[in-house]
DNA sequence: CCTACGATTGAGACCGGACTCACACCGATT
DNA sequence: AATCGGTGTGAGTCCGGTCTCAATCGTAGG
């Protein structure tokens, strides 16, 4: 019922400053706790701003400090659950050192994400985190590195840019889990990711994401090393809705020379494959095997379990901060970051295909 | 090769003008858009600000506008889906309006929640949106509102707050489930719930959450109608790591007098109680049935899919961004939000109780 | 030709802190 | 007693914009 007349405009240094009887530098000093300040004074100022309910405006203490203690964080879906971990070891991790996140949905939209960066640049954040929509366009994030700003790239790499990148070895992990695969009989390999592009895969088409070239890098090796021909035509890219990839899945199971095998190349598609070979009727692993990156919870919960590529999402997350975080406090020395790796954890979505007597292997 | 040189300091309005031939006041409004400018200025400030490359400082902007374009959300636990996709909705909103989103995280603990909301309102935030991780404990959600800040309350009420609220109304949809599950035959039915406690549940236990206690009057509402005992030591809280909630589901399925039915009250619940059960080598709905709260996509993937109780989460998000920068630009009355509404969604998960013949059904 | 009014314009105050600088104090050195 | 080094202190500048205010300019009205 007291402080009810203060009406807008909050309390300033000044303010307590006066109700303490010292100057406003002294005050300022106290509150801030920096330079030299006698006891007495200190006393004085803090029993006032406590009396008055001070509170700092850190933009102001941001404007001339130069710091905002707040990074950027960019990425193109915080509704999958992938980015979501990743985020949570991001804030997880920044809180500990005093960091605020400032999050940004780009909806894996590069114009999007070069606008996000020039607002969070505006916005003045300490440094930025960013899982780029494209490995391609980067000239947005070369601005960013050139001027200084620190800079981490998560999940995806940006051949151009020399800028701490935390990444999951993504050739080496395919080319496990192709193999695998191929072991067990299959060669009809198909991989479905949402990753944009203008026209249908082809061979040597550049992809703009270098976890999904990765990715098919991996591939072609253990296809090379087992003497089978490349499955091109399996390859299916912009997946983007649970529509569309229900339909890709049942174009890739019901065609004259059906896939055998399906890698799907996040969570979020291996939900909608999943829920399409059953629409289907159809059974995993004997009328089709599964495999699909991410492992998230629930791929315990299906019958029968799902095959997956455990990242290291969490994990990873926090290494973006820390180093981000590293590079905001200077020191210099970008340690080099270790490459996370990923690991083929089989359940019991993969089995050899089934046979289908009469079709030839081509 | 030209800007190379330029170390640190960034480009300012003072800058531009000195480039352009005017004043600072003169570059100031043509560049911040507001005031009388000629077109002649105009241009000759603007090509200036594009050859220096300038970028508004926002941190010096919102100092004297006082409006920062940001709102703080502070959330339980963004890598719930549940939160994720509420982030979503209101992320995308925030961005259509030209807002920005600070997120926190708090791990459901209120003390970091209220040092969540000092932060977010030391960095002047425009408003808050939050769901509470206490809807008891609310004094510092209190001194916002009084402050005049805007803050909407997303997913949980504070009865002792008269605040723009976003929430599902629990105590029906609880009911109407409660009696389809007495319906079906079961009266001993288990929840299960993340909400802390000091103390283990019993009858008349004040609980933190009015989401959960919503729930409880929900569930007695069906129970007195039917005219049934309340299983009130089927009631389990505290279920916090995966660990726990098996730990809690295989005593209630194994005690001597069962639970044949369990409620998890979110995603990541049900997760493990799913688990758990089918650790046990239980079969749902034949042994136990289950149901729970939010409609993951993963939810239909299961054999048998699971029934839930949908929750319109992006719809919240959404809704809750809307009404608080409703508040934000001053649009007076709190225009009363529509309270949202959940569905039952009933998949395969919930079937008779096992004819358990001798057990008295007590 | 003179006056009035709206459009322009520049100087400078201001937002709320951090920080520089000059100066007063005080006990310790020599 | 004069000097030295360190602690306290207040005045005032600065950060990078916004905004007020008074002065200036151009020209339509009388």
């Amino acid at each position: 019922m007291s402080n009810d007349a203060s009406r807008r405009r909050d309390v300033t240094v000044a303010d307590v400053a006066k109700a303490a009887q010292v100057s406003k530098a002294q005050a300022a000093r106290a509150l801030g706790n920096y330079g030299a300040v006698s006891d007495d004074v200190r006393e004085r100022v803090l029993a006032a701003a406590e009396e008055l309910n001070y509170r700092p405006n850190e933009l102001a203490r941001s404007m001339n400090t130069g710091k905002s203690n707040t990074i950027g964080v960019v990425v193109g879906d915080i509704e999958n659950p992938h980015f979501g971990l990743a985020t949570r070891g991001i804030t997880d991790t920044a809180k500990k050192s005093g960091f605020n996140v400032i999050l940004v949905n780009t909806d894996e939209d590069t114009a999007a994400e070069v606008d996000a960066v020039k607002v969070l640049l505006d916005k003045r954040v300490d440094g930025l985190i960013i899982a780029p929509a494209s490995s391609v366009d980067t000239r947005h994030l070369e601005g960013v590195h050139k001027s200084g700003r620190p800079l981490v790239l998560l999940d995806r790499k940006a051949p151009g840019l020399v800028v701490d990148t935390v990444a999951v070895e993504m050739e080496g992990i395919s080319y496990e889990s192709t193999s695998y695969l191929i072991q067990e009989g299959h060669s009809r390999i198909a991989f479905i990711s949402t990753i944009r592009t203008d026209e249908p895969y082809f061979a040597g088409l550049p992809l703009e994401s270098s976890q999904i070239s990765d990715r098919r890098d991996g591939m072609k090796r253990a296809f090379d090393e087992a003497g089978l021909p490349q499955p091109e035509d399996l390859v299916r890219l912009n997946a983007g809705s649970p529509e569309s990839i229900k339909k890709i899945t049942r174009e890739l199971l019901q065609q004259p020379h059906p896939a055998t095998a399906i890698i799907a190349s996040d969570g979020l598609i291996g939900l909608s494959v999943v829920e399409a070979i059953q629409d289907l009727g159809l059974s995993i692993p004997d009328d089709v095997s599964f495999l699909m990156y991410d492992d998230f919870a629930w791929t315990r919960l299906t019958t029968p379990p799902l095959t997956v590529i455990a990242q290291p999402v969490y994990e990873m997350g926090v290494a973006a901060a820390e180093a981000l975080i590293r590079q905001i406090q200077g020191r210099k020395a970008p340690v080099a970051i270790p490459e996370f790796s990923a690991t083929l954890v089989r359940r019991g979505s993969i089995g050899s295909p089934p046979n289908r007597g009469g079709i030839p292997v081509n």
